[in-house]
DNA sequence: CTTAACTCGAACAGAGATGTTCGAATTAGG
DNA sequence: CCTAATTCGAACATCTCTGTTCGAGTTAAG
């Protein structure tokens, strides 16, 4: 009778255990949220649900707004990138090196959920997303920090504009290849040479 | 009795001479149109009727749809960053130098523009700006070409990428500074110390 | 098997945006 | 001064999107 309780999915320790149909459609929602709002950031809840597979009235009984829906696909999409990114080795060997094994491993992943952040950016706030977006930063953050204790990385420039110069680099090669002005088979190569010389310190 | 006649206003060179206000108003709407949309590339028709000091039926007597508003503005931001960026010295000198000058003269007009054109993607289509973009892009692509004749720009990258990266770096100052993370003092400098270092050869 | 949780389509209410129409009041231009 | 161009507010029709409600059917779980 009553089936939506608008149970807040992001909820806390104590959220109340879920059915298995339940959590499929949970999974299915936040899946075709992730891939709709990825290529094109004003689509409609409607047109979300249709894409999952769902009811729209389903969809609201997960996500009570537009906006938790959208709050939870960002979080959704950051465990997934931080995922796929844990398996890139960063500790071994110098810090240059580490950073472009890093590159070609994740110019992919970030231009796929490029448009979703933007879509972020202006349902959520900078704010909230920028927690969010820390999170992945950390791990340039520190790779950066060891090469310039190791002269590897240039100590002229502010620590958090290399960083930016990095994800700018990574955004920049995804969406040149987007637009199939480069080729991807190229890609991994250009943006570890560029970013290296960028990153480099100054003769 | 028939005023609003949806003559439009890019039209061709037989376009109707129309009277004083009529400019007045136009213009007025194209500079509102401009500032709303740089900051809130969403913003109605009614709001920019309203920041134009103008009625919204003006608005659509001179601009038929939205899109046909949005377009308008999209030129008239390119012709006014073509203007100001015509001061800029590009001939004289090694060319990493002119292109660091182009760079601290044009990464503040340069985002002023950014939502503009992400409402531009967004409404008239990828096709439609790329076109206006390249206007600008071939000022760089010149002073690139003359500083690979003369073995001060890298050559071991393709050109377009080369462009794009110097766009990027461009792009991602001007949002830092806006973020309030990076010193607009500084910005300048930086931008122009990471772009010389990812273009230079390799050694 | 029994019950509570879940799903679903259809339909509704409300908000907001786009364009249009009308009629009256200004205003530029010759 | 005369006329046609222009402006304006108010009101209207239409569309799309959000979020809700209802009632009936389906499914997981014990």
């Amino acid at each position: 009778m009553a089936p939506e309780r608008h149970q807040a999915v992001a909820a806390g320790p104590a959220a109340t255990r879920r059915r298995a149909d339940a959590r499929r459609s949970i999974a299915a929602i936040l899946d075709a949220a992730l891939a709709s709002l990825s290529t094109s950031p004003e689509v409609n809840v409607a047109e979300i649900a249709r894409a999952a597979g769902v009811g729209r009235v389903t969809l609201y009984g997960h996500f009570p707004t537009r906006e938790a829906l959208v709050d939870a696909t960002v979080a959704h999409a950051i465990a997934h990138t931080s995922r796929a990114l844990d398996a890139v080795d960063l500790e071994s060997g110098p810090a240059p090196q580490a950073l472009a094994r890093l590159a070609t491993s994740s110019w992919q992943i970030l231009n796929q959920h490029r448009q979703l952040m933007a879509a972020g950016m202006r349902h959520l706030g900078t704010e909230r997303m920028r927690a969010h977006h820390d999170q992945a930063l950390d791990r340039v953050r520190a790779l950066l920090a060891r090469g310039r204790a190791d002269g590897d990385i240039r100590t002229d420039l502010p620590a958090d504009w290399l960083i930016t110069t990095y994800y700018a680099l990574l955004h920049a090669a995804a969406e040149e290849v987007n637009a199939g002005r480069l080729d991807p088979r190229e890609a991994g190569h250009t943006v570890a040479a560029t970013v290296t010389a960028a990153l480099r310190p100054p003769p």
